[in-house]
DNA sequence: AAAATCAATAACAACGTTGTTATTTTCTAT
DNA sequence: ATAGAAAATAACAACGTTGTTATTGATTTT
């Protein structure tokens, strides 16, 4: 059987309600005991009923992450950093992988203090009292939640100017413009967008739809471009994997980056340094967007933020040796 | 506030008590008043207190699942499975992405009735008394736990059994060698004794290392086998992705499946018919995994399994239209 | 030196279940 | 009809905490 503080209590001499208060760090008990109580504790291996302590205080200190496409694997490491990010406070992390109904149904039962969703298509009113936050794009729709919307248009105007600036006029967009994902969708039209804002000529801009994100849609990707009448000088592409892809079937065809063309990828995470050829990318960095997600998760579930309250993050580019002056 | 089973009793005007085993489905209670007190419950929208009855019962119907390698996403479909078999269940799941030892602390927490561990690479012993069951290679040194074995010995003996009946005698592994990961070792090996067993040529036999176990590093083992001096008629895929990329690779090439050449892939997964070209392929089918890894799990948690037992699974070889006859 | 104040601790009632024991009701056999 | 057994229900003590209220003992105030 596992030690309570009831004998603590005991082999501290005190009441049980006292060692609570000890442990607690209560105001309400001398120094002196409470130190004793908490040398006894530790020498003891005590370790607190998590059952008990959620009955009597209605509190988990448990945030639920609802993930349900887990074999989208483009947010695994943005799960895996907030997964950290969390452990860095005094709450814990669960992951569930159903359905979303489902796994609301689960972080009911398990009560915890706070959800965030990774929303991938729909944006469902989530029934429930349990204070959520919704990672994905801000659609700006009357919401009753908060969310942290990475600013895919910002990220693509940024991304345009640095490659406008370097000369660069003839610039491909490569990406998936078949899913429904708002992520994919926002992201192209941020595209667009940035290419009115320069004054961009129309019929030097090109757009090539992966309809997918993986690796190999990448790949593909750069054989329709070379069959289209002329060559980009700058390509924009959608994703980690998608770039990926696409300096691979660059370098099959003699393509030189930064040489013969320039290259900057959506995704700002670390493994862009990695690559067979290292990326100049855009986006937030995965870092400061788990660090954001699960400080606004616990503002709210603390009470500190509005519920409407919503958080566009500022994209940054991460200058690396894939672009070059094009003039 | 919710619902709590005094409320049920006051409405049926019976004590709370027997509200529980009514609920319990007790024998103890009369059909009638047990389905009358049901129907209350229902129509109040009654859900039991998981913390109140973790307190008093001790069992939580939870499985916790530790798997600290998220961004390795071999396993996700196996992974997204195991969920779905869990949840028709009476049991739940829970996830958990961080390491092994911080997984544990938090299913202690939890008190989780059982833990599936998706063990990469150490075998360690887990500090705990809550039951467990490791998927994994089997390396049969004393175990506490059992261990579901996905047979990659058998597995490599089918595939090479598949080819050589077909008539190919030069066969090349295509596989990531580098790692410590037990499960490529294992394929390595069986690869191996496989055709050692039949009595193939070894200098006919190249494998090929892919240093990972991505799609790209599949596609760039092309190269390299064609950089030898002679093409086999047949290749096994270490994995999924790697045969993706292999796939890929002889395309660009202008090599011909089934045609030109014979491919076989590790890995059964239903995503195997949707490649470019649709893969025969050979493993445990992941349904078949995920149910016998459930299976196994609640009757270890319910005493009817004997921890130290250790599962082999049947690997099955899938055939589609990526082998021919080389006679 | 008695009264009032304060600090420290103890006592105890929640929290919402389960499971055991005690009591009441209903049925059976005479 | 009535004792005795069986079935149905009620009562109540756990489970291990938290948080509120009560008690004690020491310190200050008058």
């Amino acid at each position: 059987m596992n030690v309570t503080i009831k004998d603590i209590a005991e082999k501290a001499g005190v009441s049980y309600s006292t060692v609570s208060k000890a442990l607690n760090n209560s105001s309400l008990v001398k120094a002196d005991t409470k130190n004793n109580i908490i040398t006894i504790a530790k020498k003891m291996g005590y370790k607190p009923n998590f059952a008990a302590q959620q009955l009597a205080s209605k509190k988990t200190k448990v945030i639920g992450l609802i993930w349900p496409t887990i074999e989208r694997v483009v947010l695994s490491t943005l799960v895996t950093k907030i997964s950290d990010e969390i452990h860095k406070t005094p709450y814990t992390m669960i992951l569930s992988i159903e359905p979303i109904q489902k796994s609301l149904d689960t972080f009911k039962k398990f009560q915890v203090d706070g959800i965030i969703l990774f929303e991938e298509n729909t944006s469902i009113e989530l029934d429930t009292d349990i204070p959520f936050l919704s990672y994905g794009v801000d659609r700006r729709k009357k919401r009753s939640y908060p969310m942290i919307d990475p600013n895919h248009e910002k990220a693509m105007l940024k991304a345009v100017k640095y490659l406008y600036e370097l000369g660069h006029k003839k610039i491909a967009y490569i990406g998936d413009l078949s899913s429904t994902d708002p992520m994919q969708i926002e992201k192209y039209n941020g595209f667009i967008k940035a290419i009115n804002f320069y004054r961009l000529p129309q019929d030097h801009t090109s757009v090539i739809n992966t309809h997918g994100l993986n690796w190999y849609d990448g790949f593909d990707a750069v054989n329709q471009l070379l069959g289209n009448s002329y060559l980009p000088t700058a390509i924009l592409g959608g994703s980690y994997d998608i770039s990926g892809g696409v300096i691979r079937g660059l370098k099959e065809k003699n393509i030189h980056i930064p040489d013969d063309i320039s290259i900057v990828s959506y995704d700002n995470i670390p493994q862009m340094a990695n690559m067979e050829v290292p990326l100049t990318c855009i986006g937030v960095p995965v870092d400061h967007l788990a660090k954001e997600i699960v400080r606004s998760t616990i503002q709210l579930i603390e009470g500190d933020l509005q519920p409407h309250q919503s958080i566009k993050m500022i994209p940054k580019l991460q200058e690396r040796m894939s672009c070059s002056d094009s003039r």
